[in-house]
DNA sequence: GTAACTGCAAAATATTTGCATCCTT
DNA sequence: AAGGATGCAAATATTTTGCAGTTAC
């Protein structure tokens, strides 16, 4: 993992820093998106809030990671998988946010569908979030 | 206008206060969905912003009005078209963020569409946030 | 050594809660 | 009259900004 940390940094021309370290291991860890919040408790507390504002920001803006909006207000944050690059994402697929575990994941393999839109609309990007029950809380047992 | 007002207010057993008829009204005069901030702004503030911060709680759970998120984390609210009711909403369309003029409006003649998700995953709700130019941003004259 | 990053303090915003008063029915 | 709605004050929470000290390269 410390490699592909090494790697995304190294790729996105950003210093390597403990924060970013730290942010970015998270992120490998953690299966499915966090909020500020979660990203914050998960660090242990260890960084600066504002850091983390700032690194989310700057990671945001490379294209390392992407924000999820959910009904709820909260602002999701997921890494991106591929060939994102600065300003310039490829970030088709859709989000499922799971009522009962209340995690947010990227479903890779479902692509955004194309839509027919009203005349005179031009679509740019498209978002999708599903909200339902995910494939882990929907386990007959455990 | 005011009928509409008026009924709304009723078939949702709601009393008949000016901040609610104020807000529905706003809602009603208004082509398209609006932010807190928006609401109290077009209030021209003479409602206390922590009544518009109820107002729009109760006008959500009455299902009056739904919520879209947007990724910049804004909650932008609009009034259901028809038969939505209490925790029963019938909120299947489009909506689509304009990156020209910043209004997001609903497509209710789009509706969301059916997604082939991996095994596993019960999906409930379906919510699609286009975004890119408008339908009057995108008129050539005018 | 220099530019970039961090943490702290503080400002600016946004949201929630409690309570006394007023309004609707 | 009774219950609900409102406005105000204040508590909380969230996000942004400025700046001085530190770190990466």
């Amino acid at each position: 993992m410390d490699n592909e940390i090494q790697e995304i940094l190294i790729n996105n021309k950003l210093s390597n820093t403990e924060g970013r370290r730290k942010i970015l291991e998270l992120f490998l860890s953690h299966n499915g998106a966090m909020a500020h919040n979660d990203i914050e408790k998960g660090l242990g507390e260890k960084i600066d809030r504002v850091t983390v504002y700032r690194t989310l920001q700057k990671f945001l803006n490379k294209g390392i990671i992407h924000s999820i909006p959910t009904s709820d207000g909260s602002i999701q944050y997921a890494l991106c998988k591929n060939d994102c690059s600065e300003g310039h994402h490829h970030d088709d697929h859709v989000h499922f946010v799971c009522r009962q575990c209340g995690n947010t994941v990227c479903l890779d393999e479902v692509n955004t569908p194309t839509l027919d839109l009203p005349k005179g609309f031009k679509p740019r990007q498209v978002e999708v979030i599903v909200s339902g029950v995910c494939k882990d809380c929907n386990q007959p047992r455990g």
